[in-house]
DNA sequence: CGCGATTCAATTGCGCACAACTAAATCGTG
DNA sequence: CACGATTTAGTTGTGCGCAATTGAATCGCG
């Protein structure tokens, strides 16, 4: 193992540029083949994957300004905006600048939006169908993640914090 | 563990809708904070993540068409063709229509771009620190999102044939 | 109260991802 | 050889993601 190691340290830096596809390239694939697969099954619902996990938060929570939003989401104006815009002119959801702060602009899912929520409800299932995998793996999978994205947004803050 | 699957089947299909943040939402994070941290460690060399990618693969095979390009990186023409006009006006790539198949642009690092890998060497390293996991981990990690990518793209050819 | 700092959404600009389509070159079969 | 099918890049249009900037509203401190 220590022999394995000190032979590894004499490895070119140029297999380490092959090397290193692994984790980021199989992440970005992994994440656009999802984004595939939801465009298939949104389809019908009319909804991009990130509109839908907008309405996903506001059938949870009813009504937020657009800070919370981005904050649930790790999204910020840039993005919502336009995107926000599209699912009002779809007539899915309201925004009103919030009476007792004009800076903010609340987003309320409409009667429509919160019907869509009834045509949703199969998505996940499909969605689960398609991983092949089964809860417990999923679970796991999502723990691993998350920590890797804390650890990446630490690096981010403070990169030369990480060993 | 039983009795607790019967109480889970009568979950509202409302919960299931929260639920399934889970893996799409941890993995559509996951993704973009990497690309934020690449973001980060590629400015001084130039280059956007992808554009990373396209190098690394010209870097181990010299010279390829666009084709084979994109069969590397999963991308396709509408992506390819002005992501590689970019690194073309970087001075990086040359590009040039195959001589026994005028349909082919074949795509070659310049000697710039050839440099740029002695520019790059130290990438993976920073990288690898960034994610915060050993080896052992990027590797299983690794596995398991390429056997969702693969399980991905079959049920988007065949949404019908997955469990 | 007044004014500088902060907060918030929107906008601009750039690049990536992907579907749909175009156009040119090549291949294959009669 | 001719012609229809296929292969290959490129283009167009739409939407997301993010940095940077703008401008309005609010807050806080003196």
């Amino acid at each position: 193992m220590l022999s394995a190691t000190l032979k590894r340290m004499t490895t070119p830096a140029t297999d380490w540029l092959r090397l290193d596809q692994q984790i980021c390239f199989s992440l970005n694939a992994a994440s656009r083949a999802f984004n595939g697969v939801y465009r298939l099954v949104l389809k019908d619902l009319g909804l991009t994957y990130p509109q839908y996990l907008v309405m996903l938060v506001l059938w949870e929570h009813g009504e937020l300004p657009v800070k919370k939003l981005g904050e649930h989401l790790r999204l910020d104006s840039g993005t919502l905006s336009p995107l926000l815009k599209r699912l009002e002119t779809a007539g899915l959801v309201r925004r009103e600048r919030s009476a007792h702060d004009e800076r903010s602009v609340e987003v309320r899912p409409t009667a429509e939006g919160v019907a869509l929520r009834e045509r949703a409800v199969g998505v996940p299932r499909r969605i689960a169908s398609a991983t092949g995998l089964d809860l417990a793996e999923v679970q796991d999978l999502r723990t691993r993640l998350d920590r890797l994205t804390a650890a990446m947004d630490a690096y981010r803050e403070e990169p030369s914090a990480s060993a």
